[in-house]
DNA sequence: TTGAAAGCGTTACCAG
DNA sequence: CTGGTAACGCTTTCAA
């Protein structure tokens, strides 16, 4: 690997000068031209570390997530990487699979390999084990789609309570009285607020909540699955089903119409995520839109704020869901 | 934050004696117990620059690839991950999202970065392109899933050709004569590959080929929604089609149930990824099942190989692939 | 505009 | 087992 001090030697200058010409700054016309030339011809590249050794810096986020595939992250990741490489910071993903220990020391990974700022989406993770490891790491760090409680530090959220409670009304409006949900992960503050939404609004109506029309499990195609199972076997079927998550939503949809279950005819169904593909359908399949772009540039943009020296209380920023259609 | 030197002075040793500790090394037990306590206390962490300065190497590996919220690369990314953290590697991802400058740019990115190693599955860059992009980078990179034409690095590839021939002539064995064909981009290597199985597929049994039941699009849904929407149209329908990418089959599938088409009855279809999925459809939908958990520690292997100094030609590893059920 | 020299925080070597 | 010292490659400062 050629060094600057090679090329120094080669373009006859200094090594200072070379440094000063690859950060932009001025030199000599005919010296650019020989250390452009020598630069090419040793095919020499900046070492990053040492780079970094000096700046602290990278020029790179991590994005910590517990599932790289789903469609809702893929657009936030899309929308975010768009506003940083704007300003020349790259973003490098991580996901951790819904696995307790794989977070943890992905998050650890995270805060040691030199990036200048963390997003991160948790799951399982305690507000004491959060500070154990983030206190003094020295990069800031925005939550999104989900929060620790107790943790204080910029986030992104949607208004899961407030759109879910839409929802599920608007299921009440037309005259649904036994209405599920299906969910991920219990313990995941995200699921916490939908669930709310979704009392308030069997509550605001008056209707009774039964437990056996309530599921929770993974965030997966599975699940959504095995709850469709599950809910046909019931005594008193749900006349419709709030499923909060595109996989979720496949896999119900999937098992129903295996069993030649019509939607919405007999089982009314309102997903989540993934517009573009839950409206191409016939009829089109209600859904609460989350602002999956809007959440990736928020979150990029208080990032950036920070990493500008930004250095005000956190901030949470919640951003409206819609319905559509 | 706390250098090694902070630590040095607090726990009355030298720093050289420090980073012993920290690597590992042997260190008298009285000695070890006050550098515990003053790192703790410091709440020191390595500058993962200047050890990267020294170690040129960061044990990590990038991944860069067109798209990941696909579960095909999911699952690889998954299963490499899995490889790699018990040799101490950390996967760094990057997804380009089908978008030329964005792949050049973001392998750009991983080859300045520092990472110790790439695995990359390409989309649209020229063999030139690479060769320019990568010489003298100074790490090991494996190809996944796609090849570019021409350049001779490890190589982790599926038998496209061989399975999408048994496929294809698993659905002529069943009578089918009109059979449509689902694709992502032509111009990619794998592509390709299929699609030579389905010729060759239909060649030997003696099948004319129709232009009109071969669409390439994109690798996601609305590819296989429209698809369905144009071979419903045609004159003579397929009686099968066979769509070689997961987001494509669900368009497909999604697309003609709306439209009371019966899967299998009117259309078979036979799809790509995504067993567990398409295994809980009713039938069972068959699937060229690629064995991307074997893919993923393939890659793995073969970077680490490399990383441990293996200096062999370059290894392509083909491997098979299921048809289920 | 240029260059010499002093770090940045860590590790490796070698002498003790 | 320990510690002083010399790198690692780059940037920055300051004087020329």
């Amino acid at each position: 690997m050629a060094t600057i001090k090679d090329v120094a030697k080669m373009a006859g200058v200094a090594p200072s000068t070379i440094s000063k010409y690859i950060n932009g700054g001025n030199v000599r016309a005919e010296n650019a031209e020989a250390i452009r030339r020598a630069i090419a011809a040793l095919d020499y590249h900046v070492d990053p570390f040492a780079r970094g050794l000096k700046a602290q810096r990278n020029r790179s986020v991590g994005v910590l997530l517990p599932d790289m595939t789903a469609p809702f992250y893929g657009n936030v990741v899309m929308a975010m990487s768009r506003v940083l490489r704007e300003r020349d910071y790259h973003c490098l993903i991580s996901s951790y699979g819904a696995n307790h220990g794989v977070e943890r020391d992905n998050l650890k990974f995270m805060l040691t390999c030199g990036i200048d700022g963390l997003v991160y989406a948790p799951e399982d993770l305690s507000s004491e084990e959060f500070q154990e490891l983030t206190a003094n790491c020295g990069i800031p760090i925005v939550q999104i789609d989900r929060m620790i409680q107790g943790v204080e530090i910029d986030t992104v959220l949607v208004d899961n309570a407030e759109v879910v409670y839409r929802a599920v009304n608007s299921l009440i409006q037309k005259g649904h009285k036994r209405i599920a949900i299906i969910t991920g992960p219990k313990s995941v503050y995200t699921a916490k607020e939908r669930m709310v939404g979704y009392f308030r609004a069997l509550a605001d109506a008056g209707i009774y909540y039964h437990d056996d029309l309530v599921f929770s499990g993974q965030n997966d195609f599975a699940t959504g699955y095995r709850s469709c199972q599950a809910l046909l076997k019931l005594k008193e079927r749900p006349t419709a089903v709030f499923t909060t998550n595109y996989d979720i939503t496949i896999g119900f949809i999937t098992a129903a119409r295996e069993r030649g279950i019509h939607i919405p005819e007999e089982v009314d169904v309102f997903g989540f995520d993934s517009v573009e593909t839950c409206s191409m359908m016939k009829p089109p399949l209600p859904v609460v839109q989350q602002p999956d772009h809007l959440i990736g540039m928020t979150a990029a943009q208080l990032l950036l704020d920070r990493l500008d020296g930004f250095d005000g209380e956190p901030r949470i920023a919640r951003l409206t869901c819609k319905i559509t259609p």
